[in-house]
DNA sequence: CGCTTTCTGTGACTGAAGTCACTGCGCCGT
DNA sequence: ACGGCGCAGTGACTTCAGTCACAGAAAGCG
């Protein structure tokens, strides 16, 4: 049992929220936290539910999406390591706002909503360090409704390959990079159905500026893609 | 300027995020606070400009909004007196997300980024007030993603007049409400182009759903219209 | 090794969204 | 009263997004 408090504490002290804190803190929250073990599919909780507590991510990554009622998937977030999940129900008393569930083997730990708020009284430098990370998480929803509103799909696929590109590796023909996940879950984070996605790719390959085979793809024309971005919608 | 003075602290008063002050904070706090007033369709900021502070509404309304390349707009929060906004930027140190301006004679209380810092370090029961105010605007935008992302125009319509019908008056042949701005407007706040709104009033009316008369609009068959909300898309 | 399941590519189609151009109304100021 | 201006309505058209159905490839499993 000791080894999973001391656990609890490493994957504590690396998270983003917590690095103001010392290490007897550290030690007394992980008292108080609890770790929860997932499976890759596995919910860890549905929008509308009321919120208990807030989590950090150990181990693996979680995908934060709302559900629509024919079936469609768009995803808001997707959290690894050191990141936090779910701080803002924790605050403002009302239920979670989307769903959450684990992509891969993942190993969180969870902080009740009382201990967490005690926490940011007796620290409110924890307190600005949430509302720093929350204001982060707020750029990136406003980024998805300027993506939603101005752009077309395949102006959004292209900004999400040029993402990918940033760890992409160079090749003699251009930038060789390994889609992480299916179409389907591309989609679902670009905001359109797996069709279109498949649809797109093969337009941008006819038109030379990718080579596309299955989940490898290659950037031919690196420049033409940015250019698309800036011209927008 | 004594005068201005206690119109600030009043204005301090008001606002959501304070309601945890005492008479002295507040007093305080309004010597460090700066008033500034905007006529409609003024500028508050300019997105991506480096932000200097936030701003509370003390009279009047202003529109947080991005804009395309493209010329269009999408209004993200529309906000009247007592509300604050950008506060977040404050706290994660980058530049404000997006651009805010004035819908009418707009009176602003602007508080500097180190004096609010400062505050929320002393108060630590403000920094869970701003955490509070921001979970809730985090839910709006998720909203936004949901509509954008899995609606129509028509339901994204639909759902416009239905928060607006909660302010209307019954009258025997249904429930009469005034459009409060012009369709560009509306186009603008659920993301889409003024001739949509124009065109989908018309069908909603052809359907036997609406009557429209430029602005005034009399909603005959509420039920219909929440049974198409509730079905989404 | 063969079978099932999941993923991908594509053709054909429907309907929604957006653009352009133009008309007409109503309000405001001089 | 008149001219100008902003707003609303609409027809015609183009393009984009999404649906359905199906075929073939790849990957996992007994």
């Amino acid at each position: 049992m000791a080894e999973i408090r001391t656990q609890i504490a490493s994957a504590l002290k690396k998270a983003q929220i917590f690095t103001q804190l010392s290490d007897d803190e550290i030690e007394s929250l992980s008292r108080r936290a609890v770790r929860k073990l997932y499976v890759p599919g596995e919910t860890l909780f549905v929008e509308g539910e009321p919120c208990s507590g807030f989590y950090i991510v150990a181990r693996g990554r979680v995908r934060i999406f709302k559900l629509s009622t024919s079936g469609r998937v768009q995803v808001l977030a997707s959290e690894g390591p050191g990141s936090s999940i779910a701080e803002l129900p924790v605050f403002d008393g009302g239920s979670y706002p989307a769903s959450a569930s684990a992509v891969e083997d993942t190993e969180m730990v969870f902080i009740s909503r009382r201990d967490f708020r005690a926490l940011c009284l007796d620290h409110p430098d924890v307190a600005l360090k949430v509302l720093a990370v929350v204001g982060a998480r707020l750029r990136r929803l406003v980024g998805i409704i300027e993506e939603l509103s101005f752009t077309t799909v395949r102006q959004r696929l292209i900004a999400y390959l040029l993402r990918a590109s940033e760890s992409a590796s160079k090749t003699a023909r251009g930038l060789a990079l390994e889609l992480p996940e299916s179409h389907q879950e591309l989609a679902n984070q670009i905001g359109t159905v797996r069709e279109l996605v498949s649809r797109n790719l093969t337009r941008l390959q006819a038109e030379g500026l990718l080579e596309v085979d299955a989940r490898h793809i290659l950037i031919k024309d690196l420049e033409a893609l940015r250019a698309e971005q800036k011209a927008e919608g």
